[in-house]
DNA sequence: AAACTTCGTTCTGTTATTCTGGACGTGCCC
DNA sequence: GGGCACGTCCAGAATAACAGAACGAAGTTT
């Protein structure tokens, strides 16, 4: 891992839509490095676009976002065939649905889906990232890892807690990846936000491997009314949104 | 400016929605760096999130873009602004509108409008970059830059032709920049399109300084046709957002 | 109004990193 | 089944990045 790239991913950790602009001081505290370093890096990463340069030397999130997000958008297989599925299945339960992927050993939001009796989860905004070890998506997509990257990930991450019923202890993880591997489903028991909870299931990509995650979100009470229906209801989805891969890959290369 | 960072800015560059997939072996011909290099840099990107490593060991544009394109639209100051004006300056004159700004010497697409009327511009999607000088927008954002900068934009850049009407000469683009200066605005006469026409004016920043750019294009005989009236909407609409931003301010930081 | 702090930026020698070139294992094509 | 191209890994050689101090400019306090 290239030193250089790793302190321009941490500079970017630094940004939130909270905290949108920062310095070469604060930025060189709040990494343990020096102001020049920071300064250095900073103003390159202004130079390709990550970064921009506004009044009093100050640097924001940079334009090129924009650009990325569209290649990323335009470019991924499985995203337009999981949101109509997502779609569809808002539709059909009236709560939240969410499509999420693994980045960086976190859980991204690809896409979310607001049902009519949805309630509102600032946490689980588009592109927002969250910790994978407590949300129904992030099991999923940490369940069908290998032992060794799961590891790695909880190194550098950790197991924080959010709610008394966050798993923070890494055997119990263990324990629960393997539920969820068995099963085929993962659930959130109020371990992100009290008071919600969610069931998620595994998409996968053409080569079998699991690229995404699909998940119903609802309040503890509503999802307890309805928690087998909700569980094979994502379960079928995700499993459509597969199956709807494979068929669009065997178009796109007829054998 | 970092070595390596700037090696992740021409990786990055590489990538678009035509070519949303590379391997290392590929981008190391492409920059003219040795295999073992390019994909240290793309693996570390990987692990940071830029990227994202897919079947096969080869790599495509990461999840974290979602992010960043998050933090960019929720903390940018004039983009709502600009977006609501751009809305009804569409409306009214039934073209496309654009909102552009400055990145890395290019300019991005921030917002686009269509119009009733409107011709589809495959070239201005928004989060698209061109090359500065043969935009409307392009020109307004270059001609209020200091001229050592414009040298270097156009030391790194050049000046490609996209039509015959393309400015092509640097004396010619700082000639045409003096009279961006002294109008206001700024004309494309087919000069990245044929038989496509624009007009942009500035968006000025609370502290004077030009922080983006907006323009109605529209084809060239139904531009010729109305020519006065949309230069003088184009420029009370910048003028309108300027003046909202500095109220904007006022609020937020009662004196 | 003046001195003081804090900030972004620049500079230079020293230090640790990145880069080059080669080898390994794998999958694909001929 | 052999050869080629790819992604990945490794060790020495070359070089870029880092620490620390100093400068000018703002803003704040005295």
């Amino acid at each position: 891992m290239l030193l250089t790239v790793r302190n321009v991913g941490r500079i970017l950790d630094l940004y939130s839509v909270d905290t949108p602009e920062r310095g070469p001081s604060e930025v060189a505290a709040e990494l343990g490095m020096g102001k020049s370093k920071a300064h250095a890096l900073m103003a390159s990463m202004a130079e390709i676009g990550l970064l921009r340069r506004v009044a009093g030397g100050r640097y924001r999130a940079g334009w090129r976002a924009l650009e990325l997000e569209r290649i990323v958008r335009d470019s991924s297989p499985f995203r337009p065939v999981a949101y109509a599925v997502a779609e569809t299945l808002a539709r059909h339960c009236g709560e939240t649905v969410h499509v999420a992927a693994l980045d960086a050993g976190q859980v991204i939001y690809v896409d979310r889906v607001q049902g009519s009796r949805a309630v509102d989860i600032p946490l689980s905004k588009v592109g927002a990232t969250l910790p994978a070890h407590c949300s129904g998506v992030g099991k999923v997509l940490l369940a069908y890892l290998d032992a060794g990257e799961v590891d790695a990930i909880l190194d550098r991450r950790g197991l924080p807690a959010f709610t008394p019923n966050t798993i923070t202890d890494r055997d119990a993880l263990y324990a629960e990846l393997h539920r969820v591997r068995r099963d085929g489903v993962a659930y959130d028991r109020e371990e992100i936000v009290e008071g919600l909870r969610c069931v998620a299931a595994p998409i996968l990509d053409v080569d079998g491997s699991v690229c995404a995650a699909m998940s119903i979100a609802a309040p503890a009470e509503r999802f307890a009314a309805s928690e087998t229906a909700y569980r094979s209801a994502v379960v079928r989805s995700a499993r459509a949104v597969t199956e709807r891969l494979r068929r669009q890959t065997e178009l796109e290369n007829p054998e």
